[in-house]
DNA sequence: ATTACTAACTTACGAGTAT
DNA sequence: TATACTCGTAAGTTAGTAA
């Protein structure tokens, strides 16, 4: 259906026409629609041309019911709402492996970072970091979990930013830790873990892998 | 929001701009949803003048997230629609006792309906009926459940309709068949029970009194 | 009372193009 | 490349009114 029908097709629905025929006049559309009773007229006329609603006009009304085109229509439009409103947020996510930039390995080589990786999770880093790359929209998601923050600190050269932190499990078996530093070079399809072991040895991987992360 | 724009953000929130900013271009989200490039980048400036999403266009394209308003609005659709599609139809409606227009006592004094009552039913008819007012999208919720049929007949005279009944329980301690001839005079707002007894007088009912129907 | 046609008005759309 | 302005055209809206 039209999209700019949609909000008189919920409250059809809400009279019953899905249900049931529904006996009504373009005029108490038109009051509760704020449309003129007009373009109410044309709009059922435009549903029914659709094959959304059958119609019956008469001088005392109008009598119309949903098709099951029409039903499937507005249906759709709930489940992808159902969806994205819905969905526990997955706490999980598929990713491929690829080579990295080396902006992880950076940071795991520099001593202040692996103090406080050390403090938070008890292990000492690996040196080297695992990329993925994932579906943006997906990692957006897994992301949106309140991340444990590694702080950033300043030397006498330079400033080192936070990192944003998340432990996972790689394909249910192996504890690591998802990080994005706070100001990144990374595209949005990109996420990188750390561990305190060589991931890509211990679980076998070469590039173009495809491996599971869960949120923990 | 405007409907017509529903669409369009849906498209942004499967790609995640309710949890965080989405980086995008206009090109992009027209070839995804059919409209032009300039239509897109029209929209995308109406949904941020409408508080809808936050938007910042820069010439390596557009980064945008939904602001609360934005989320809020998407989110009062999908509730609208989850009331229309997960409502346990609820199989009972409230009804306020009024007058009757005779049609229903007409019916439960004619000999060929009275045997199919107590052939179907079990009972004898009390003559006369209990007509309700009720809420007409109620009523077809109600009366979308499958009816048992009495069916219709001829004498020599004229053609008797069928009759569409459904048993039930008045304010849960009462049975009853609530009925509705296929032909019918009867508005939308307008239900008729009928029983083995005297239901105003076993429930104690006035005109304006209001009992809750239940299918059984 | 209705529905719905006509005609005038208003808004939306997109090709061309500037930046 | 990107966004977005201009402007001619298409589509949507509604007041008046017929049926």
């Amino acid at each position: 259906m039209k999209e700019e029908n949609l909000a008189l097709c919920l409250l059809l629905s809400k009279k019953g026409a899905l249900l049931s025929k529904i006996k009504l006049s373009t005029f108490s559309l038109a009051r509760q629609t704020g449309f003129s009773q007009q373009s109410i007229s044309r709009k059922l006329r435009e549903l029914e041309t659709d094959g959304l609603i059958e119609r019956a006009a008469s001088t005392s009304g109008i009598e119309l019911i949903f098709t099951q085109k029409g039903k499937n229509e507005l249906e759709s439009f709930y489940l992808e709402l159902k969806d994205i409103f819905s969905k526990k947020k997955s706490q999980s996510l598929k990713g491929k492996v690829v080579d990295g930039l080396g902006e992880g390995s950076y940071y795991t080589a520099i001593p202040q970072y692996k103090e406080q990786f050390k403090k938070l999770f008890g292990f000492d880093l690996f040196p080297g970091t695992l990329n993925l790359e994932v579906d943006p929209a997906q990692r957006n998601i897994f992301t949106s979990a309140p991340p444990i923050q590694i702080e950033g600190f300043k030397t006498a050269q330079r400033t080192f930013g936070g990192i944003n932190c998340w432990p996972c499990k790689v394909n249910s078996k192996v504890s690591a830790v998802a990080i994005l530093p706070h100001r990144t070079n990374h595209p949005a399809n990109i996420i990188e873990l750390v561990a305190p072991i060589n991931l890509r040895k211990k679980l076998s991987l070469e590039n173009k892998s495809v491996v599971e992360v869960k949120l923990q």
